[in-house]
DNA sequence: TTTATTTTGTATCGATCACTACAAAAGTAG
DNA sequence: CTACTTTTGTAGTGATCGATACAAAATAAA
């Protein structure tokens, strides 16, 4: 490791990668401004475009950042219990985190590209990717559980996975109109009287 | 009614609304610009505002024609045999209009305003209120039901009409990303299986 | 110190934003 | 016909959009 030559950088990457990201979470992609960046970051603009190349790819490791590692996003869900137990997790989660004191409401996969003109089609496409691969894991579990007799194979049939993504993305919405965690805590709760009784 | 003087206007006026409806469904409030609206309602700008006022009040008026008239919406929850029928057809057809082949995908009450700058907070609130209220329909018939004994009180708790809007406003999401009509109407089936049984 | 390297702030760029001034066009009324 | 009224298309307004050119500033290397 050679230290390196030249102006030393005046900021930490990651901190200021946070601020754009809870920017986005808040406002969404193209309806957040490079000025408001440019002020949340505390950065002028040709410092954050020298960091992070364009206002896309400044998006697109924000959504990284907030997601977090898919592959231990993968292996929490594979470790549970049990599909449910995943299951409930994820939407337990979701509730506290949509609706968390220090963090905008709701979720930034679910509002930050849910419109916009055609020229942003590519990120709308990188955030479908992760909701797709999400629902994709559950999906798994699920499977896996029926191939292991936890659940009746009937359970197939009931697209439980798109069912919690749909869960989990409307109580982003209900979030973002200020309904309480307890709320959203209760409407997971009622979910899951969805899934299939246990026994083969 | 006396015929108008001067120059008459060239166009329907329902008509360039549904398509500047359709326009805000598909691309959001801030993201649709007045150059697309132009363009989609094959208008001027000027007749644009001469015709709606501005683009807050085109967007009001949009919704209006999305949703249609509350009060017979209202109706149509209210005369269902219960809650259960009413929740039930409410998903349903949520799912066939989210995937209709001359529309846009998703609602426009879930994605319209999902993102946007604090100068749109007023038109959000226009689409929020839609929403509570929507969901205050179904709660209604909900109580209605209960205090019939056809729902057990037990079933207050469960925060079903909240439940059910969470799962329509996901739906939107999922259809956008290009979920099947069959998908929906499965999550849509899905969901019904937390509805509580109906004997009190 | 001098030179090389990188980051910084200033001051823009052309394009597009929501919106409008204005006069020609197209009708009715007398 | 001449007046009067309303809508139309043209051609803009100032503001903001995402993105940059450029030179001063700040460091390390020679």
């Amino acid at each position: 490791m050679s230290k390196k030559t030249g102006r030393p950088l005046s900021f930490d990457r990651n901190e200021v990668l946070n601020k754009a990201m809870l920017a986005f979470w808040e406002h969404g992609y193209e309806t957040t401004s490079l000025s408001e960046l440019s002020e949340v970051m505390g950065l002028n603009t040709p410092s954050i475009y020298a960091t992070f190349g364009d206002k896309k790819q400044l998006f697109i490791e924000s959504v990284e950042l907030y997601v977090g590692d898919l592959d231990s996003l993968k292996m929490s869900i594979m470790a549970a219990a049990s599909a449910r137990e995943a299951a409930y997790n994820m939407l337990r989660n979701s509730a506290i985190s949509f609706t968390g004191k220090y963090t905008p409401r709701g979720c930034l996969l679910a509002s930050s590209t849910a419109s916009g003109s055609e020229a942003s089609l590519e990120v709308k496409q990188v955030v479908l990717n992760y909701r797709k691969k999400i629902e994709g894991f559950l999906k798994i579990k699920i499977e896996d559980d029926v191939k292991n007799k936890i659940l009746k194979k009937e359970a197939l049939e009931l697209n439980l996975a798109a069912f919690v993504i749909s869960v989990i993305q409307g109580m982003s919405v209900l979030a973002r109109d200020g309904a309480t965690q307890k709320k959203l805590l209760e409407i997971g709760e009622t979910s899951m009287r969805a899934w299939p009784i246990s026994e083969v």
